[in-house]
DNA sequence: GGAATTGATTGACGTCTGTCGATGGAAAGC
DNA sequence: GCTTTCCATCGACAGACGTCAATCAATTCC
């Protein structure tokens, strides 16, 4: 008969634990949604990968997708603050945000 | 007139770039998406904090949240392979995983 | 000016997700 | 045995999400 992981009355349950900061939850909740997908996680990998800018027309025809969904996707990480775009002529250049924090990049070198 | 990002010619475009392996990024989006929920990233928050497991009872008394709703969203900490259950009387009580890969022990240290 | 190309936007569709109320099963107390 | 308590599961529902075809705006080339 060993001791429960911890005392128990029946009916009674403890006080609520102390939660994390809630804006902090939310934004982090924001940059995971937006990872939360294989498109866009490879997509954030070749962009963590490259030296240069990377032209849209790179990413459809790297993933079997239709351009306006690779459009879609890149416009969600966009939202997230995770990239940036350049438009030189007909084309628009995407790269990793410059301004990213330390906490995103930390994430970012841990999954790509 | 300064050079272009990188050299285009109208109609053509760049090869595909190397993606990462598709298996990680699977298996990277399965943990992102578990994690990309409000009350399951501050579930782990508490989690990691508590030396002890800790009773559903308590998690349903923190979320202003239905009962079944807080089972739904351990349920699916639990098909990640992020929190372990085990059984005391009528209690459930949910810990961190036990055999946490490097990659993931790395992100929630990042995240909560 | 007109044709061609890139890429963003819109509208539509099926699927997945978060939430709840209701139900069910197991353990503890009477 | 019956009731109570905890918790998982089921069924339902609204909203978000991923995808595509069609369209549009901007730019370049002829």
């Amino acid at each position: 008969m060993r001791a429960p992981v911890q005392e128990r009355v029946k009916g009674v349950c403890c006080p609520p634990s102390i939660p994390l900061p809630l804006a902090k939850v939310d934004a982090s909740v924001e940059v995971l949604k937006a990872l939360a997908d294989p498109t866009r996680l490879q997509m954030m990998g070749i962009l963590r990968r490259s030296p240069k800018a990377v032209c849209i027309c790179d990413f459809t025809a790297a993933f079997a997708l239709s351009q306006p969904t690779i459009s879609h996707h890149m416009a969600k990480l966009r939202e997230a603050g995770l990239v940036e775009a350049t438009k030189v002529g007909i084309w628009a250049y995407y790269r990793l945000s410059a301004r990213l924090d330390s906490k995103t990049r930390a994430l970012l070198d841990v999954l790509v």
